[in-house]
DNA sequence: CATGAATGAGGTTTCATTCAT
DNA sequence: GATGAATGAAACCTCATTCAT
């Protein structure tokens, strides 16, 4: 008697995720390029052959793994725009880039790190591309619902703030002042600092 | 007729700039991984065998463009240093980047690449980490002066205001705002600006 | 309700022939080493674990194909002794293989290309030199029988025709005229000519 | 002082032609799929890497191998034509095929085990149908020039006989009577021959 | 100073075959 | 009888580096 067809999806799915994480760790430690199929594929404890199984070779991996960063990306945004109140959006916004930076820095280091490298990943490039038109668009929506003369502009600071604070960061995690920065920065957009601004 | 010495050492130095320009073009490009020897020495129109004349290995190559850049980045810090007001500095300091996004590209994302993977070059990393502590203490004097009330927070701040810019700008180059940006910035850490925020 | 001993039969015969036929055009179509075992499991829609139930690896595969080939040619070798005027079998031996080039493309390539790399096969090239001989033996009975003075050659010369035949036609197929051959080559060999010749 | 030009081609030229003459016998020997670079490397008393520096892989070895095979075949026909006679231009043909099969078996086995399985080379496939349009062109020239009434068949025809008498050879070269045949052919395309033929 | 042929270690990828269920 | 996940050996290919000239 075969296995049943749930038991090979449930087989598959497990691997498919251990092949991932474990990837993931590899190339935010040591790079795209200078990670093996055989580091992954021992990391994630299965052989060669079975990862080539799985994925049609290194770029496939990284393409999944970016879909799954896009996706979450998604999620936050779907997130932000659940909440009624603009000000609250902005608060939301800085809050879930901080959370995301304490909690997936293996992501973002890959992230940063592919970033400044396009050619690695032709569908790469067009996910971060379009990635970064959704996110963009919502945010100039939202500057320009607090009333600001510059949406556009506003959007493209915030965005460069919390990308260079992401940056910086992961560059030094231990010197970095990741939560008066925090701090300092919900303050700098607080629903009191909004309006005295926008009297101006 | 045999090259007098200086003949042979103007040459020497020439060959050894062409090798590192070949190199960092390539690097930004393709990466350290995807750059081959090969390729350096083709873009470099020298031979395989003359590159490692010049550098013991890729690595090697790899750190002395490294070198070039701090030295680089020195320089900066002395010209600001040349400044006697405090709030022109800061001027100098936003010019000074905007000036380096816009014209040296490839050496801004090979930065950028390395500084994600830092495990490649050991020393590279060293380097960073010297710079950046030197940067920031010299940043965090210049707001002290300034008047503000928590200067290394201001420092690490417009730091990663500048940094986050710059991978912005290098992300999307066509649709970045990147004068309008520099204006904004410039308008808020204006003097009337900063002496207006430290009143508050 | 359980299948009965003669159903299970049944389904293990089709099964077997499924797997058989799908080798054969993927052989002939791929070749031997360019067709993987997959390849054959999912042409005969079924596992790769099934495939090892009923053939002991891609080689038996093989050597189960090359029986048939064999069984046909002595088929095709019976149904001609069976006639019994010699003048008639000639046209019998010229029509079977011309009846073979247009219907059975694939197993005629498939022998060819195996013919052309023997190590690959040892029992295929073993099959291939029995049947060889016992061909032979019976054409130079033929073209004795016929009168031909030097039975042996006519018989090597009539079969390096139609080998020749059939190689340029699968070279190229819309191109040669099989047709015109076929008519040319029974008049050079009908009782008018063959008499003819005889005489001389 | 650098090694020569003249030194370096006459290397490269060399280490070429081993590369290639070893790669024949393989590839005859045990096929194209059954050959690795491995053994063409060992063969040719050379590492690995050296067989890539001078092919891009297997399958360009084997065009090149082709591409000598069709050169060869174009200074046949050349030869050919330098005849004045066309009685002695067939004679010709025939005796430059057997030649060619006493001479060249390895090339003659490569190519037909390419023959029928064309997939492996695109390249291949192209050239050797160009050839056998040019080929073919001629020698129904020829045909006509001799008197025959339908000289694209009869073109076809001797080509076939010499194909298949190559093949069978090749198949049995211990049992089939290359020189018998030769002599047989030879008479039946002798002048006398000829004109008796076209006299009927 | 200058060349590029040559090496060899290590990476990527494929696939016949096995095996737990 | 039937499944497809898993293995491992062996294929393909790349490239930093060395070296004879």
């Amino acid at each position: 008697m075969p296995k049943s067809k749930e038991q090979f999806a449930e087989i598959r799915k497990k691997t498919r995720e251990t092949i991932l994480s474990s990837a993931l760790k590899l190339f935010a430690e040591k790079g795209f390029q200078g990670t093996s199929m055989n580091d992954i594929a021992k990391a994630a404890n299965i052989s060669k052959g079975l990862a080539y199984n799985y994925f049609d070779g290194k770029k496939k991996i990284m393409e999944a793994i970016f879909e799954q960063l896009f996706i979450e990306g998604e999620k936050m945004i779907e997130w932000i725009e659940a909440m009624d109140d603009p000000f609250e959006q902005i608060i939301g916004i800085i809050e879930g880039s901080f959370k995301y930076y304490e909690g997936e820095e293996e992501l973002f280091k890959l992230y940063m790190s592919f970033v400044f490298q396009p050619e690695i990943l032709e569908q790469g490039k067009k996910l971060a591309y379009e990635f970064d038109q959704k996110y963009m668009g919502r945010m100039e929506l939202l500057f320009s619902e607090l009333g600001f003369k510059n949406p556009m502009l506003e959007a493209r600071y915030l965005s460069a703030v919390l990308d260079g604070i992401g940056m910086d960061y992961f560059l030094n995690p231990e010197t970095f002042p990741l939560m008066d920065m925090k701090k300092y920065l919900l303050k700098k957009y607080s629903r009191e600092e909004i309006e005295r601004m926008n009297k101006l």
